[in-house]
DNA sequence: TGGGGCTTGTGAAAGTATTCACAAAGTAGG
DNA sequence: CCTACTTTGTGAATACTTTCACAAGCCCCA
């Protein structure tokens, strides 16, 4: 199957949300020019998205929302609970375990981990932070799919080293550092001062 | 001038954070192989990427990691001190907040928002928390740089509006929705959502 | 001072992604 | 059932990004 860009897929992520949202509003059929109006692109690169996975409208109808959402869910990989684990209980790391967006769409925080053995047994809503030496073991008798990783940059490329020993297959970074993995481990970063950086340079490109 | 393309400002953020590491290790000359190596690119990826701004480097010899470091500040607008607001003072607001990897690089946060009463007055480490319907008011007199969205997805577009009738022209969004602002107001999002998706379709697709 | 060995800077080529544009297929209303 | 209208699905065209490949420039050492 070739290859599906990385764009389509985001993409495809906010045509779900919209689709949601549209279910939620009663509507039962929208068009790509709809879809594509929510979704700031054009009706053309809907269509062309959909099209790399199956044809799901009607000429002259559009798509139903019901069975796009189901399609793109299943598209996705949506269709089942993931189990995700969070390396490091600093502030971002439990900011991300008390928030609930994960759990409405099947990621399902079942560990967090630090370190700091002062840190470790402590408990937010109900998920107890578990020392990360125990991590090997832990994923051993409970696999998981998916580790956070919101430890400082120093720390990061060694965290990673043990979770990919663990077997771990995903991993949504957070820490400022670009991450070395072996090819059958998917990385997806966030990176803030990233993100200000590429703000800081549109605003200094304009005033020039 | 040309309009530099998104994913060269991104590689060119990584390069100077590995130029900041090198410089610390006392590494005085880099040459492109090296920070491609660090940046997950190739060597001519990222000659091209500076050949965009000019011409840094010595044949024979690479960059000299002081003078490559500050074109890379000033090529992205980081020779000057940012002044951001944090709008939201939930999980992720609080947590951005106190945040501390943005001060050394020029991000100044001078005030955080919210409409919650029950959280206006409150105060984290030295920055009160303000009423957002004083935001432009407050924008009147203290202008900002860039806004920091951190609030739930049915407020965001609201809240954006307000904040660039308040002249804001640069916001980083974390509300998991696709925001539309007029075409002179820069806009990133970071949507873990998103990202956690784009993990899964990659777990998916690998399985079939 | 001259030659060997590196490394940059950059056009040209290859590879990707987006947009265009239109036939095909459906709806709706008489 | 037929005609007018709408919207999809998709090759072809365009635009954009990355990679290739090599001349030009610089350092170092003999």
């Amino acid at each position: 199957m070739k290859r599906i860009a990385d764009s389509t897929v985001r993409r495809l992520s906010v045509y779900l949300r919209f689709l949601e949202g549209s279910s939620q509003r009663g509507l039962t059929t929208v068009s790509s020019a709809e879809l594509a109006r929510h979704g700031g692109t054009t009706s053309a690169q809907v269509r062309k998205d959909l099209s790399f996975f199956g044809s799901f409208g009607k000429r002259g109808l559009g798509y139903s929302v019901p069975e796009l959402t189901n399609s793109i869910r299943d598209i996705l990989g949506l269709g089942r609970e993931w189990n995700v684990v969070i390396v490091g209980a600093g502030k971002i790391g439990t900011a991300l375990a008390q928030y609930d967006g994960f759990r409405p769409r099947g990621f399902h925080v079942v560990a967090v981990y630090d370190t700091d053995s002062g840190k470790v047994g402590t408990r937010w809503d109900g998920i107890v932070v578990r020392d990360f030496s125990q991590v090997a073991r832990d994923l051993a008798s409970q696999p998981i799919d998916i580790a956070v990783l919101a430890v400082p940059a120093e720390g990061a490329q060694d965290a990673v080293r043990r979770l990919v020993d663990a077997g771990v297959k995903a991993i949504l970074n957070f820490a400022p550092v670009q991450l070395k993995v072996p090819p059958d481990v998917a990385v997806r970063s966030v990176n803030m001062a990233m993100e200000l950086e590429g703000l800081s340079y549109e605003l200094s490109s304009r005033a020039r």
